[in-house]
Order: C-alpha cells, then structure tokens, then sequence
RNA sequence: GCCGCUGUAGCUCAGUGGUAGAGCGCACCCUUGGUAAGGGUGAGGUCGAGGGUUCAAGUCCCUCCAGCGGCUCCA
C-alpha cells in the first residue's frame, strides 16, 4: 500500500503497487502526456516504474513549472537518444561494436568500436541520422528488462562483446545483482541493449537530434587499451530547442579567442616559428602590455621587487630544483654542452643512447627554462638574509618553455612558451597567511576590475592518509587554514580537493570556464617547503640561528596568454576602452573634412590616447561599420558641422544612436579619465545632463 | 603522442579527373557623401609540402607539416 508524497507534498496512497505513469494519470491526463520519466526518492527512472512501497515521486516533463527545460528530461532523452543512434550505426556499419554512451550536459556521446576496414566518417552522419528517423517515427517503446546476474552474464557471452561483459562486471562490483536491458521495442524482436536506464518511454519522444562530431577514445580511458570512436551528439524534445543551441553554439563560435585574435589581428601562429609558439602582434601587444604595466604598478604598490632573468639556465639548476630530469618529457631537449657534444660524439654515441642518457639526466649543458623559481631562488640566495629582510617578494614576467604535446596545443589557452605573471615570495611560517592573502587580494582586485566573476576556486589540500609530503603536520595544519581563510575572502565558490596538494604544499588555483564550456586553470597560490629545501635556503633569526624559509610561488593570471584568451572571450573582443588596442577612430564625412580629422587626431594623441583616422574615400556610413567590426570604443564622426563649432560627434561601440557632440577639448579630458580609471568613469556619463560642464 | 576531420587569393569559403572561382579586404578611378556596406576597374593562387597513379590531379593514393574536435597529459 504505497503511499507517494509529490513535490507539493501532498500525499497520494494506493491500494497495490503502481506505475509512476498510474500516478501522472491520478493526477491528471495532461501531466501523464507530457510526462518522460519519474524521480523515486531523489533518483531518476523510467516512467513505467512500480512503485511498491512509500516513496517520494516527482514526474519529469520537458519543462519545468517555469518553462525552462528541465536537466533531468533532457539527460532522458539524450540517453535515449544515444540507443536509437546506437542502433542506427549498428545498421550503417554491420559489425560496430558498443560500448560506453552516457549522456552529457550538452549531448550525449556513444564510445564505438569499429571493424579495422570499415572506420566511421562524418560523411556517414547523414546516412546514420536518416536510420534514426525512422526509429524515432516507428515511436517503439523503450522496454525494461531484468536477468539475474550470472544469467546475464550467459546471454552476453553467448553475444560475445567484450565490452559488454566487462560492463556487466563493473556493474556486479559495483554491488549490482542483476543486470537491466533495454530494448528499443519488444525484447528478443526488436533491437536492445544492456543499460542500467533510464529512458523516455518511446523514441517518439525525442523531439529532435543531430549527430555532432567524431572523436577517438580509449576503452577505460586507458591509452594501452582499445582505441574507440567517440560519436558526439545532442537531442532535444523540439525542434526549436535543438535551434537554439546550435545558434549558442555558433555565437560562442564568434567569441572564441581563436578566430577573434585572428580577426582583429591580436597574435599570430606561424608555420615557419613552430607550433604553440605565440608571435604578438601589435594591437595584441598593446593589451598585454597595459595589463602587465598595470600589474606591475599594484605589485610595486604591495611591496614587490622587480627582477629579470635569462631564458635558460644549466642543466644541474634544475636537477637541483628536481624539474629535471624528472618532467624531461614535458621539457624543450636540452641546449647541449658544446663539449659534452664533442665527447659524445667522439664516444660514437648513438642518438637512442643520447636520448637515454637524457632522460637519465646524464648530460650536460642548458635548459631553456620550465619555471622561474629556480633563478628567482638564485637571486635570493646572493646574499645572506635576515628575518628582518623577509618577506622577500621577487616578481618577473618570466617566459617559460614546456613542451606540451602536440594534440594538446589549443590557441593561446596551451601554447608551448608563455610568460608568467610569476612571483616568488620567501617568508617566516609565521609570515604564510599574510603572504598568501595579500597574493589573493591582488587577484580580486584584478578579477574585479576587469569585470571577471564566472570562476571558482578550488583549494588543493594534503590527502590525510598519504605520506609523501614534505614538511611537518602542524606546518600543513597551518598553511592549509591560511589558504582557506584567504579564498573565502575571494566572495568566489571555492571547493576543498582533498589529496590535490602538491606533495610541496597546498594551493589554491583558479578556474575560468571558457564560451565553448571548457574550464582553464588561470592562476595559481602554492605554498613550498620543498625547494628551500633542495636550495638549502636559510635566514638568520632573531635568535642569531640559521632557519629555513618558506616559498610561495604565486601567479594570479598564470600566463599572460591564457588569461588574454580568457579575456578575449570574455569580452567578445570588445575590450573596455583602456585595454583596447585602438581606443577612438576619427570618421572624416568627406576630404574636405580632412584637416580638422587631423587636428582632432593630435588632439588625441598628444593625451596619449591611441587614435587613428579613417581617411579612405568611403561613405561616413562605411566607415562606421568597419570601426564597428573592429570593435573600437569610440568612433568620432568629424564633419563641417564639427570643425566650425570645434566639436566631435560621438559614436560608443555597441550604441546603435550617436551620443551627440561634444567640445573637442571636453571629450578628450573625458576619455583620459576613463582611460586612467579604467572605467571607473566614462565618457558617456560626462556627456549626460548631469555630467556636462562638471 | 593517439584517433577522426580539415588545409584553394590577406580573410571566409565554393569548386569529385579535362583552361583555378565568389564575397570581403587591397590598389587605382569616379563619387565629396552627416551616423552600420555608393559605383567602376584592376592586382593578387606552384590549390599546405613532397612523392605516386593517370594522356591529364586542386580533385585519387602514400608520406610529412599545420589547424580543428576529442582521448591521454598538464610541475
């Protein structure tokens, strides 16, 4: 006699036991229609559940009460989705083997092994999607079934899929006793397929689909295992749900930093340079610029000391400091010792023994440098420190060298050199929570100001049962809290990752998330009691005895590459007016209106704005639409009009009406203050009633 | 590194074995135009590189390079 309590908390009790659907149409015909699956006491399933004894029930539809699509009738339907496209290959390419296909938050994907001479191609998606219309206009319901494990177990070995069997085990040491299939339709006849569920009740259900992208994948994630084909899709309940995301997809397309850096010329990647070697062009220049000239003052401000180091440094540096050999694989190969080659040469070394010898670490010579830390420890270790010295804050723009791989190389988000907002802070223990807040304080600041909110923090704590960390409990206990205190303070969502320290200490990352959704770790506050270590790095204390430092590497922006893509993106490539690579753009009506263009041009320049004229013998309107697709801040329209009342008309980007004219004089003082404050005021505040003549 | 896809003018792309195309951009000419594309003319390509098949290759095959989507990795 169950008794089901729905979301409104109202009860419903039954005689026997009874289908979720049952209880739709208890409540009402129009629900049971609309209605896709059940969520049982929290727990997503099918809508033709029995429900046998008291329970919470709430019916999942398309949409909410509110309208929006509900996430959970949006997984069903995705999962559902990927059975009938899963069936639709099966009949496309005879001998596709399945194995893995969740759903995703966008989509859902289905892991694919193929027969060697028969791979799956892009050009097979229209004859694919076609197979699944046909399952999704025959509206077969999806059945539920049950075997007893070891039953389940026989029926898969008699259909011989490896991979099956092996999702079976999974299941059965995941504590599961028996094993569920699905079938598209009626079990034994028509097409089906071991799943744990849920799904809608019918393919006709889903509303509408589309194949996405190819990818590969290993079985189990391992790459010495099975290579499998990874076919991307996404389904929705309508068309016009599937619409709207293609149309999300296609303008997060427009913000990608990758074809807005090309597009408004920021940097350039060059067959001839190498791959993942960033070459910045001049309007690129200009942002880094500014915002590294404006870190460089806040840091000075908070107590940093400028140093600069070369590119590479000897070998034996970092197999003090452990990079090398140890992260050989993700290094440049060494610069060789001119005699060390010599020698190996005369010894008739192989190229297979040098690698070896490499990896091994016997060699000598040069490493175009990983980190800057090693160098920055030089610097501190050149002279005898006092406590009274510390903390020292060493900062640099350090470009670093690594060599990633090739498929992981991505726009400017994973290059191959980069540069570092780095700094190295050497403190007392008791020195750690100031150090590590105050290098949080500059990040709010700079996330602030540049209008970033959408990241989070996660916090990489010791794993309590392992003990590979270097320093003492209590050290840990300490610097741990300090990083904690000092993220709360972030007003950012901060997670705790337990065992995602580094085995020298707890950090604290931050995470941005791209347009495409892809997350990118930014910067980085890691506390080390390793390296003072290696370096045998000490002070003298109060009491006349030598103790060892801590270090805190600390990046806020991480590499100057990432975080402009990140703000690339963020900004659609419209940068706020200080940032921006052209700040204002003079539109001349005609040539007659040439010289005063010029005059305003001067204007601009002498405050140090940068400003350029367009002078090309097109129409105003023209013109305001290339200023547009550059996205330039303020364009101004200069005609007879202006040069005779001394005046310049004012267009903002993103503003479909001019904001009217201004007195040259009034509109450069205007655009210098919001330049130097960075927004804080702006030009159209001071042409507003209230502002003008203040 | 691995799998798949892609590579044609500065950019975006069309071109499935038979004399290389379009739009934008660029140059020049006309136009001197007041708020999101005025008109005309022209220049510009070893079709990513190398090899092969063929009477004939941008097009088919192989190798390499680069980009993209993933996987693996990311001190």
């Amino acid at each position: 006699m169950p008794r089901i309590t729905l979301p409104d908390g109202s009860v419903k009790e039954f005689d026997a036991p009874v289908t979720a659907l049952a209880v739709a149409e208890s409540i009402g015909s129009r629900l049971a229609q609309a209605a896709v699956g059940a969520k049982v006491d929290g727990e997503l399933a099918d809508l033709s559940t029995t429900l046998t004894k008291d329970c919470a029930l709430a019916i999942v539809t398309p949409k909410t009460r509110d309208g929006e699509a509900d996430p959970d009738a949006l997984m069903l339907v995705r999962h559902s989705c990927a059975h009938v496209m899963a069936e639709a290959i099966e009949r496309v390419v005879p001998g596709a083997q399945l194995v893995y296909g969740p759903a995703l938050e966008t989509g859902f994907y289905y892991d694919i092994a193929f027969p060697e001479d028969r791979h799956l191609k892009e050009g097979d998606f229209e004859a694919i999607e076609k197979e699944m219309a046909k399952i999704v206009k025959e509206d077969r319901a999806f059945t539920r079934y049950e075997l007893e494990y070891g039953e389940g177990i026989r029926k898969l070995d008699g259909e011989g899929s490896k991979y099956k069997i092996d999702n079976a085990h999974r299941a059965h040491e995941a504590g599961s006793l028996s094993l569920t299939w699905y079938a598209t339709g009626e079990p034994g006849k028509d097409w089906e397929d071991l799943c744990r569920g849920p799904h809608v009740p019918n393919t006709g259900r889903i509303g509408a689909f589309k194949i996405m992208s190819l990818a590969s994948s290993y079985w189990h994630g391992d790459e010495n295992s099975d290579r499998l084909t990874r076919v991307y899709g996404t389904a929705f309940f309508n068309k016009k749900d599937l619409n709207e995301h293609l149309t999300r997809l296609e303008e997060a397309k427009k913000r990608d930093h990758r074809v807005l850096g090309k597009q408004l010329q920021l940097f350039h990647f060059d067959e001839a340079v190498g791959q993942g070697l960033v070459l910045w062009t001049p309007r690129g220049s200009i942002i880094r610029k500014e915002l590294q000239d404006w870190i460089g003052t806040e840091l000075r401000k908070m107590g940093y000391s400028d140093v600069f180091c070369p590119h590479i440094g000897k070998l034996e540096l970092y197999k003090t400091s452990g990079h090398f050999p140890y992260y050989s694989d993700s290094q440049f190969t060494p610069v060789m010792d001119r005699e060390f080659i010599h020698r190996v040469a005369d010894e008739g070394c192989s190229c297979s023994e040098l690698s070896n010898q490499i990896s091994m670490g016997q060699v000598e010579g040069y490493l175009l440098k990983p980190m800057n830390c090693p160098h920055h420890i030089k610097i501190f270790d050149s002279q005898p420190r006092s406590y009274r010295d510390l903390p020292v804050r060493l900062s640099e723009f350090g470009t670093v060298y690594r060599w990633e791989q090739s498929g992981e190389l991505n726009g400017m988000t994973r290059v191959r050199s980069f540069t570092v907002d780095d700094a190295h802070l050497f403190c007392r223990e008791d020195q750690i929570g100031d150090e590590v807040r105050g290098c949080l304080r500059l990040v709010k600041l700079a996330f602030e100001t540049l209008g970033l909110t959408d990241f989070r923090v996660r916090v990489g704590l010791r794993d309590p049962d392992s003990a590979k960390y270097v320093g003492t409990a209590e050290v840990w206990d300490k610097a741990e809290r300090a990083c904690l205190d000092a993220a709360a303070e972030l007003g950012a969502k901060v997670s705790e990752e337990p065992g995602e320290a580094a085995f020298y200490g707890p950090k604290i990352d931050f995470i941005v998330r791209d347009v495409i959704g892809r997350e990118w770790q930014l910067g980085t506050v890691q506390v080390d009691y390793n390296l003072p270590e290696r370096f045998d790095l000490w002070y003298t204390g109060a009491d006349n005895t030598k103790h060892r430092p801590v270090m805190i590497h600390r990046a806020p922006f991480g590499s100057m590459e990432r975080f402009i893509a990140v703000l690339i993106e963020h900004f659609a490539g419209a940068f706020p007016t200080w940032l921006s690579p052209e700040q204002v753009r003079v539109l001349p009506i005609s040539e007659k209106s040439s010289a005063y263009a010029d005059e305003v041009h001067a204007a601009l320049m002498a405050a140090g704005v940068r400003a350029s004229v367009d002078h090309s013998n097109e129409r105003v309107q023209a013109k305001i639409k290339h200023g547009a697709e550059w996205k330039i801040p303020y364009l101004l329209v200069v005609g007879p009009r202006d040069a005779e009342g001394g005046v310049v008309s004012v267009r903002a980007f993103g503003e479909e009406k001019d904001l009217g004219a201004m007195p040259l004089g009034d509109f450069v003082a205007a655009i210098a203050d919001e330049i130097s404050s960075k927004g804080e005021t702006n030009v159209r505040a001071r042409m507003s009633p209230a502002g003008a003549g203040t």
